[in-house]
DNA sequence: TTGTATGCAAATAATTTGCACCAAA
DNA sequence: TTTGGTGCAAATTATTTGCATACAA
């Protein structure tokens, strides 16, 4: 099975990367979006923005329905809304996603700064790392094919520092 | 919706590359593996083998099925057995596998050079390049990071050369 | 003969949809 | 008031699994 489709549930973990500057706040911009859509503001929207901005770096949809409140509680929001107001966040520019294992990746875009991320097929752990040479050199190899980028999204996959160095005994073998 | 995540079937295209040096054709390979792991020369691999490394560059489950003989006639695989012998493949190095949209798919590996892929948000074309530059830069920066590489997948989306061009007039200004 | 492979039907898992009711503007 | 939004239950889609049978070694 290749490096892509392990079906052991990831640890999701990243670096702290210094924020880019915005003017608006995710809040503030997805009030605009939604206003200039014509769409509601609604209590789960206001609530859902809180939630995925201020815990969040990588998350599926079942790890972000996994901390919100439980049905009976205050500021239950249902599965169904969850998925639909995820789609609103990709669709305002908040939100980037892709995909891991056959499921849905989040991670935030606005106020975020440009990364790709490193896999490890030993613990799972999806890291970012930022390289301005990755862009350049997107940019130019699209230049020679005239493509029109708009957005990129690389994974090395690999084996991780600490998985490869503090590794028990019996393992090292399988480490090259 | 990001562009990782349209929903209608996707086109998937390629160019022509030229073929990696390699000793053994795909099905030799899948044979050595079969005896490898204890695993049965059956029918149904074979045949499989054979369709998969003459017909496509890349597809998905519902793609190969489409074109393998229907139930009743000869050389049927059902479609549980062409996912578990798609796995296979993947694991004996002949296939590839990423997701797209939100399902696997495959694309040779064994005697198929390293490339990354252009996605047009337009037309959903999946189009291949290759470039040493970003083998070496991802090493590169793995390195700097001390982390071991196996593999990458990068896919740069945006529009491809044909959809910005000749595009009708109308169209002309969601093109940037 | 002996266990692996296959096909079938049913099960999963993630995500989406239809619909009646609710609420923001 | 009017139209979009929500929750619920059910539907969908891709993929996987249990199991009885078939077949390669």
């Amino acid at each position: 099975m290749s490096e892509l489709a392990v079906s052991e549930p990831e640890q999701i973990s990243s670096f702290a990367l210094e924020a880019v500057e915005v003017s608006q706040t995710p809040i503030e911009r997805f009030e605009e979006y939604l206003l200039s859509r014509g769409l509601r503001k609604t209590e789960q929207r206001r609530f859902l923005v809180e939630q995925v901005f201020s815990h969040h770096e990588h998350f599926d949809a079942d790890q972000l329905i996994d901390q919100l409140p439980r049905k009976g509680e205050e500021n239950y929001v249902s599965r169904p809304t969850v998925y639909r107001t995820l789609k609103e966040f990709v669709d305002a520019g908040l939100l980037r996603r892709f995909e891991l294992n056959g499921r849905s990746v989040y991670e935030h875009d606005y106020g975020y700064p440009e990364h790709d991320h490193f896999y490890c097929v030993k613990c799972h752990a999806l890291t970012e790392f930022q390289s301005e040479r990755i862009t350049q050199l997107r940019d130019e190899i699209a230049r020679e094919h005239r493509f029109r980028v708009r957005s990129h999204r690389l994974i090395i996959q690999g084996v991780c520092h600490d998985c490869s160095s503090r590794r028990n005994q019996r393992r090292r073998q399988d480490l090259v």
